[in-house]
DNA sequence: CCATCTTTGTGCACGCGTTCACAAAGGCAT
DNA sequence: ATGCCTTTGTGAACGCGTGCACAAAGATGG
């Protein structure tokens, strides 16, 4: 397959074609007109642009269950991303062997990242250390930071922060869950009052009326989630 | 501390305050003017609204590295949500003790979860089991799935998927770095241009100006990453 | 060489989230 | 009770990303 259409590409990925196209004229146009596009030169493209081609050294600090994972993790080698040292406080764990790098103590932090030219640093320490690794982190040069730890750092201008905080994606899901659930219950109600006509509830489910719409004085306080955006 | 101000709130998370007050105004007037909001009531009917308050059992699929270090997680507990079973297609692990959790193999799966009422399941197997196991979490009830695998899920309508992917956490953090380089580069080289007034770089540096603005032809192909928004 | 057909690149409009700004509300001191 | 001061709740404006729709471009066949 020499080549793609913004058709094909915009299908398989779920978005808008005009969208992907959009995108694609930030990178210049790489694109021919009748044809669409040329799919190796594509890739590189967008892997240049995406920082791919480079190589990139990240630390990772906190060298517990998930620290582990992530160090072990097959995923970042591919993407250009190779994890040029481990750190950890507990003098128990330095100089063990985890998935074939040796793990160092925090001492050697400022060091490492100096030495390597680390601008990425990982943080998976508990809660409580974060902000201190973070600062010690930025203090000896990184200026892009995964933090694990559910805690907002707080980081000068020019450092930027990104924040994976599971239990949240996990509130995210049962907030909808729970929506889910008084959506459907609300659709039973309408179902019983006027079930006079023979309707086809799962028709109407499909369709998601906007149930749920004002807050129904049914509970003392209201036990149906409020409405809203997105 | 009795009561808060939205302006304090919104400056301890980094908000705009008035975006924190109409957040606030979809789950009610909990408010009182002139005063702020009474924190133990605000957190109790935000925990609510959020589903907190209720027991989410939680299934999680594919215990290695990640999924052994999810099923030891304590964070997850701590906001409602409780490891319901542990599920690996593995004969090896089965029986195996993780996190105080007997691991169970995947003829189990649907009993599992219908017994113990889970609708949110976590999936952490390689990326070529994700759909499989995905089809059948769905068809045992599941209505929620965050999927670790680096992998497209397909799901029926009413089905709700978060994906986290690491790699891709890390490659947004590689793109910004790399735009900070470039835009290093160019404002040192307008630095040297008009090096006749002795300017103050540092300030300049601070005040971010929209450097890389068109592409600069100075490669064969422009090597500067291009301009699009955020 | 011209006509036709496909697909790109993009101006424009729409919709939604964010922010501004202010009237209304309530506490509190006099 | 009255007036002042603080803070909420929200209408209106703004900005930005998304999607529509189409002209321009280029390939392809006659
Ligand atoms: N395990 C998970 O699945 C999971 C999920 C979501 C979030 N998290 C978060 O990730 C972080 C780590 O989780 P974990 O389960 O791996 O915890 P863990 O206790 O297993 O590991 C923490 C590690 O950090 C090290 N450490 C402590 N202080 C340090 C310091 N100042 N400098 C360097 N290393 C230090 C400890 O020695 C330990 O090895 C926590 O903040 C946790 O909330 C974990
Ligand atoms: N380790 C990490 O830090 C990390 C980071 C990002 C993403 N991921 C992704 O998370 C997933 C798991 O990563 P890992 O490092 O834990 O891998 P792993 O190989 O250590 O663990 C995978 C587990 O899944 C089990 N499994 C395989 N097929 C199964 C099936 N059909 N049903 C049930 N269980 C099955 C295996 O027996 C194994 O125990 C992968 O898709 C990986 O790409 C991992």
């Amino acid at each position: 397959m020499p080549t793609v259409s913004s058709e094909e590409l915009a299908a398989a990925a779920g978005v808008n074609s005009a969208k992907l196209r959009k995108d694609f004229s930030y990178l210049g146009s790489y694109g021919t007109r009748g044809v669409g596009y040329d799919v190796e030169y594509l890739v590189y493209q967008i892997s240049r642009e995406l920082g791919l081609t480079q190589d990139w050294p990240v630390v990772i600090v906190g060298i517990g269950n998930l620290g582990a994972a992530l160090a072990g993790y097959g995923g970042f080698a591919s993407r250009g991303f190779r994890v040029a040292g481990l750190i950890d406080a507990d003098r128990a764990m330095t100089g063990k062997q985890v998935a074939g790098l040796t793990v160092r103590h925090t001492d050697e932090l400022e060091p490492l990242i100096k030495e390597s030219g680390v601008s990425i640093g990982v943080i998976a320490t508990p809660a409580g250390a974060a902000q201190a690794v973070c600062n010690r982190l930025v203090e000896a040069g990184v200026t892009s930071i995964l933090n694990f730890a559910p805690t907002v750092l707080n980081v000068p201008e020019g450092v930027d922060v990104r924040k994976v905080d599971l239990s949240i994606e996990l509130q995210i899901l049962a907030f909808h869950e729970q929506r889910k659930a008084g959506e459907e219950a609300e659709l039973r109600e309408a179902e019983a009052a006027d079930a006079v006509q023979g309707g086809k509830p799962a028709a109407d489910a499909a369709a998601r009326p906007t149930a749920a719409k004002k807050r129904t004085g049914q509970g003392p306080d209201g036990d149906v989630p409020a409405v809203m955006p997105a």
